[in-house]
DNA sequence: TCCATATTTCGATGATAGTCGAATTATTTA
DNA sequence: TAAATAATTCGACTATCATCGAAATATGGA
């Protein structure tokens, strides 16, 4: 529960190599499963888990659940910096090159997450709302502007009718491919729907990948910009 | 032997607190005995022996002996710039108050050591000798400039005879009360012996304490410039 | 509901490393 | 030359801690 560790704490998270990998890693800014942070850093998942423990306990990193997966960042700013300087000092510290253990690029691109779209396409869109002006973030919310009303709307979605639904209307998910937040919740539900109903995608079998049609591609384009 | 140590090692030295105690009272930039640095860190001399080893060994600190005293530094400035950097996020650590156990303030304003002048007097012989363009420091060594020769022999110093003495002819010493050099070798011995012959100073009873005499001032002020 | 996956907790183990008592070496001082 | 001081090496003890197997928990997908 300690706030801000000192010296020597932060000093002996650091000299341990298994905690150097791992940190090295966090060090892209990124979120990254437990998993793999445990492959990069060579160890097995209890070990990795042990020390991200140690590392939450102290606020060197942050967590944030995703179903059965456990996103970790660098939560203080300082302390990657302070890492910085010593990793200035010496030459990269052994991390196994870090593959995913994933490697389908279709379900990279675009796959269902519970309900909604993740993938790139899922992380485009959400990009892609939010620089036309239609959403914005707040904090952990997502909220939905004046412009934002009229698009959904005009797009055949009746927003009325969502914000009815008993479950939450529209909140971020973090998207384990990009590693970057996408749209989640009753309106990210509804605009999956309407993608499959105007065929812009369709499910592929065997897997949640899901594929982009030419109509969806040309679409999105017209739509919003997004090129994918 | 090794010569750049990396991130983690470095982490790993400054994550023991006795270390850490030890390279915050380094991080003056002066010499310490070893002694010392235990009584800071509140350590036997034995730990303290183990941890200058270990820094010695990758080069964080540096080792001047002199005669059974073993006076540490730091070394390298990197090193202590990330030190730097990892004690900003944090209090200080605990360091015993740094009390010298010799108090005696006679012993520091001027001693002989071994056979020449040590204390505020030697270091201050030094630094004048050395801006008046008499003597230079090269790396190790002490040389004495053509002016130098000049003053050297108008001061009633045969440098003829002292180069003919089988021994150092001069050299730098550390100086523990001052923590910096003050001349050593067979030239150190002679000014102290041609000091003794002008009355300029003279020795205490029981110690090694001497004291300088009002013609000392004097003389040391329209010779050297020096104030004492 | 059942199985697979992601992660954690528990428990045991093995290695490392900081500590200090005792003895040793080196040097100064008397 | 002998005693005192500074510092080290050696050896042993202890505590900490990283590691991993096994089991538990939680969640997703079928």
């Amino acid at each position: 529960m300690s706030s801000s560790p000192d010296a020597s704490t932060i000093a002996s998270l650091i000299s341990d190599p298994s905690r150097a990998a791992i940190l090295t890693v966090l060090m892209d800014g990124r979120s990254h499963p437990a998993g793999d942070l445990a492959y990069a850093a060579n160890i097995k998942p209890q070990t990795a888990s042990f020390h991200l423990a140690k590392m939450l306990e102290v606020n060197v990193v942050s967590l944030e659940k995703q179903g059965r997966h456990r996103y970790y960042r660098i939560e203080n700013f300082e302390i990657a910096k302070a890492l910085e300087t010593l990793l200035a000092l010496s030459p990269q510290p052994k991390v196994n090159s870090f593959k995913q253990v994933t490697e389908n690029e279709s379900l990279r691109l675009a796959r269902t997450c519970y309900d909604h779209l993740a993938g790139k396409l899922g992380v485009k869109l959400m990009d892609a709302l939010v620089d036309k002006g239609y959403i914005f973030e707040k904090s952990n919310d997502i909220l939905i502007t004046k412009d934002g009303e009229i698009f959904f709307e005009s797009f055949g979605i009746r927003l009325d009718l969502v914000r009815k639904k008993r479950r939450s209307f529209v909140h971020k998910c973090l998207d384990w491919s990009e590693r970057r937040h996408h749209i989640a919740g009753a309106l990210g539900h509804v605009l999956i729907e309407r993608f499959f109903e105007l065929q812009w995608i369709e499910r592929m079998e065997k897997t949640r990948a899901i594929r982009i049609t030419p109509a969806g591609r040309k679409g999105l384009n017209k739509l919003l910009s997004i090129t994918i």
